[in-house]
DNA sequence: GCGCCAGATGATGTGCACAACAGGAGAGTG
DNA sequence: CACTCTCCTGTTGTGCACATCATCTGGCGC
């Protein structure tokens, strides 16, 4: 039930935790953005190097990212990325479905004008993307966004769960994009319009639309990847 | 995503990840039946010698209970069962009334000949507790059924996911009994109720119904609880 | 030439000593 | 007597050397 995204950069020196946070969500993202492609072998000590550390905090992270299914540990072998199969892509897709219901219906917190403002904001940038379009650039817009609109609920536990079933299967679509079997700028396209959708309900205080709209949403998004 | 449960004894010799199976579902027994209580300092070099290891992958385990919400470590005190604030219970409950539902709603497999005798032994039980009642063994026969009807699911995220929440809260009820603030004979009785409920709309084929009546279940024993 | 086995190699897993840190006890001072 | 500073003790966090394991390679027997 910990939260695992770095708040702030606080003043105090940085403790162990805030190191394990930091590097844990960056090699995260670096699994998520195919910078590691699946069954890549990941060396800990070169890791271990680069982050400035020794293997046995780093091997915590690594702990960490094999429970969240991201990274497979075989004793004698090594460390690969994981690939994900067909089935458990669909389960928690379906799952998420059910879950993006709850996230604006469950202890939800109204959004305020700040609020409001800061998902006009991803709107233009998704607007942005369609001047410059980038898989890399378009997988963090949707991070992003995942990440704002969690903010809808306060509820911990349910933001914890939806957090790690986005990021075990948030490298697929990117994988799908860069194999040319989605049009990027078609995607690109989509997004927006629902990006759009989505401000205009947030702004009419319609939550329950939300919801609806984003289950749509993947449903589609689904039916593209698997096309 | 990994399945953190035990699956069985294995004839080959015991590779490093079932020690750590092992351990980890033994300790998290222990919290959830109160053996370590809330607060209560967890010594590493201590547990290390009880299972024969060394500091190094028994701080894996407590690392795993950490981020489970379970344990907490601080540098220089102690790692320290944790606490349960009111309001994280109250959203683990509405959350979990939420996924029983999907639980018997995503991807089901029905439940054949062999699976409906392993419940009638669960209610047998539960109706032996009646006469010997014991609140140890009632929370160790509430955590046999959740995952016997855990299994009507074969959605993977679903199933870990739902049981990172059971074991979340699972010690506060018996938390609640052990300070007399829940009558035990009340509870048993209404519990062996609810269990030949469900093992007769389980007969029936009804899941939808199994369901339902599982979430009405949680949302009353949320409320005996908090009285 | 073919097959098999021993050794080399490189990876993860483990044990251990030490560093970093928080909290308490006790002496010293006003 | 109250307060503070310092040292001491116990705990978690880290670095490092070694154990363990799987894979590959090369030589040996046939």
């Amino acid at each position: 039930m910990v939260d695992d995204e770095v708040t702030e950069t606080r003043d105090g020196p940085l403790t162990a935790r805030d190191r394990f946070d930091r590097i844990h969500a960056d090699i995260r993202n670096r699994i998520c953005l195919l910078e590691y492609q699946p069954g890549e072998k990941l060396s800990e000590v070169e890791l271990a190097e680069e982050f400035g550390i020794s293997r046995t905090p780093l091997r915590r992270v690594l702990a960490r990212l094999e429970d969240e299914g991201l990274v497979t540990s075989v004793h004698g072998v090594g460390t690969m990325v994981t690939d994900i199969e067909m089935e458990e892509l669909a389960q928690v897709y379906r799952l998420r479905k059910e879950l993006v219901l709850l996230q604006t219906s469950l202890d939800v917190a109204p959004p305020d004008a700040v609020y409001l403002a800061r998902v006009e904001a991803l709107l233009a940038r998704a607007e942005a993307l369609k001047t410059a379009p980038s898989a890399k650039a378009f997988s963090t817009l949707d991070r992003d966004m995942f990440l704002t609109l969690l903010e809808l609920t306060v509820n911990t536990p349910l933001r914890t769960m939806s957090k790690r079933l986005y990021f075990r299967t948030a490298r697929i679509w990117l994988q799908q994009v860069t194999a040319s079997k989605i049009d990027l700028m078609q995607e690109i396209e989509v997004y927006a319009r629902e990006v759009r959708d989505i401000l205009e309900a947030l702004k009419l205080g319609d939550l329950d639309a939300v919801g609806h709209m984003r289950r749509s949403h993947i449903s589609l998004s689904f039916a593209r990847m698997i096309k």
